[in-house]
DNA sequence: GGAACACGTCCTAAGTAGGGC
DNA sequence: CGCCCTACTTAGGACGTGTTC
């Protein structure tokens, strides 16, 4: 008779597979293996401090390696009472915006070993709270809340869920003001859409119109206000406001409603974003209308697609990238501080200068 | 004296916080708020089929929301053997093609209640097999390998290491004919190409470059064969293939240095992807070439941005969030079946008619 | 419904074997 | 010889759950 005690027959439903199934082989699997004693095993491989002599080191590694040994995350986690994993909390992780943040976070949990979840808040407050509950059984270093959020309260039960996350040692970082967070990422949106304000007002636009989210929503709130700001210091004025979400195709909707009531060559457009700044501008093409000389867009964010539209979009740079990884050193630094993150503002096609 | 046994003061190289720290409510704690036993807590919160009583699971529901407890999930994974999470494993997480396969796999893990972790392997095999060993760790339900990856037989290591990851009962998912994974996600690129090749000498085209990437990567080679029996078959003819990767930057250089072989007016590129394809625009465009009449460009997986350039791009529209979800569901249905993924052929002004 | 064990790991305490001084 | 130091071993508790009896 060979070992297993009960091999029985798997349940035909269970997945097909050429492999054969068995359990993982523990540290005690390597322990043996290697004739050492459970302890040792555990320093040598994941070890503390202490000490291994060289040679019990290697006869431990090489039956590791002879089993396919790796270490238990789930039993490490429970005994070290910590896990080595971030949670991303982005709106949409098919948006370039979040995909690029996602990016850096990336690059740095990988420096560090990390493990990163990600999961899809959808801009629902409901569900953001739901999922940081849900997120707080893993026992998370640090949790990244990436989607802008509205400017008032949170809702109890997120800010109770967080506060709960803290409490436990996680910490939250959050984009923008966010009270409830232990760190937070600024991008100054208010700085760098008043830079574009000036700058469209000195290129000679004068009248202007702005597709916005709804009130309330902190990111874009600031982009307005700086922008609005900026282009009217400079002699512009901001003739109406329509506000959608941060999707390309409310961009398109609020463009097509505009262009429906009328908007007069020489009109710029700045949209809250670059995403929904490349919706307007396929509302205004289908409109039969011209982007340049007539209408003129400009955007936020310098989302790689931006270059590749023609003409191309005028925008404010943001270094998303870089935002993320800063985003994820500020998870696990102790004495993390943010580092300046410039934003530039950068003039394309799309904005012609007017001749006077 | 309250009851700390050991306050101590912390080591103020800590972060600062303005939430008292502690550790998190256990389900003991739970039971003895509530004055039930350790099994009936567990039964009644995260419970098996057996039943509770009403009264006490109330009691336990009432005890547990007032301390805020949430199941530990590393507890849960070693006492279950499993844990609740699938693996992601993309090439870039900032490349549109996988922010929407992403996008896809989120939102079923999201209906089944499972976390994603999500990795980038930057298409480096050595990675590759680093990061689903590390993720092994984690005792996923199911690996998805989303990169697209080299035809040649996988180096040891990561065939070896997703042997072991079936072994302990994880599904794998890779994408294409991958003879190390339980199940396969097969997009018919061949197919989608040929078609897209047939439809373009119909069109009138005769001559085509195209950019591909280096050799042996599937997805590369299949779209291009594709197209070429498509393009051939109707009377055109492949002229050249230049080799890159599937980054925008390498579409931009490929498409470069074509024109300074010199491109005859008339001739038509095909792309790998759109990305590749995008970045092939904007050289012609930067050479001074227009893009339609003079030189076409088509491309492949219709990301969203390729409906926004201008001309917008002809290309072959991949449904990728779909299958995004469809490698989700791989992962955890016993008896999964792959539904057929319609590759649809979209003509845009990138490739005007040729008048005869 | 409860008591007790199992899951895989880390950690500590106490003991032991060997080497150099 | 006795001493200390080092690096091992054994034994067992702890972590928070799920699951027999």
């Amino acid at each position: 008779m060979t070992n297993p005690a009960s091999p029985a027959e798997r349940p035909s439903s269970e997945r097909a597979s050429r492999h054969p199934r068995g359990p993982a082989p523990t540290l005690h699997d390597v322990a043996r293996e290697a004739g050492v004693s459970l302890a040792t095993a555990s320093r040598a491989l994941n070890g503390s401090e202490r000490k291994v002599a060289e040679s019990f080191r290697e006869r431990v590694e090489a039956a590791a390696a002879k089993l396919g040994y790796t270490a238990n995350v789930s039993a490490q986690a429970i005994a070290r009472g910590t896990s080595p994993v971030i949670a991303l909390l982005v709106a949409d992780i098919a948006d370039p915006y979040f995909g690029l943040i996602a990016s850096g976070v990336a690059r740095g949990a990988d420096e560090h070993g990390l493990v990163v979840t990600i999961a899809i808040t959808e801009r629902d407050q409901e569900r953001e709270a739901r999922i940081v509950r849900a997120l707080r059984g893993q026992r998370p270093r640090g949790l990244i809340l990436a989607a802008s959020r509205t400017q008032e309260p949170r809702e109890v039960d997120t800010a109770h869920e967080l506060a709960e996350f803290a409490r436990l040692g996680g910490t939250v970082v959050a984009f923008g003001p966010d009270g409830d967070a232990d760190r937070r990422i600024e991008i100054d949106n208010r700085s760098g859409a008043e830079a574009l304000g000036r700058r469209m007002a000195e290129l000679g636009y004068r009248s202007a119109i702005v597709l916005g989210t709804a009130e309330g929503v902190r990111t874009s709130d600031d982009r307005l206000a700086g922008f609005r700001a900026g282009f009217e210091a400079s002699g512009g004025a901001v003739e109406s406001v329509r506000r959608g979400d941060f999707r390309r195709e409310s961009g398109a909707a609020g463009m097509a409603a505009a262009l429906a009531d009328g908007v007069p060559a020489g009109t710029l457009v700045f949209a809250i974003s670059d995403v929904v700044a490349i919706g307007a501008m396929s509302a205004i093409r289908e409109a039969g209308r011209e982007i340049g000389a007539d209408i003129a867009v400009c955007g936020f964010d310098d989302v790689p697609a931006s270059s590749d539209v023609s003409p191309a979009l005028t925008t404010v740079r943001v270094p998303l990238t870089e935002v993320g990884y800063q985003a994820f050193r500020a998870t696990v630094d102790a004495d993390w501080e943010q580092s300046p993150l410039p934003l530039e503002v950068v003039v394309r096609a799309s904005t012609p200068a007017i001749p006077r």
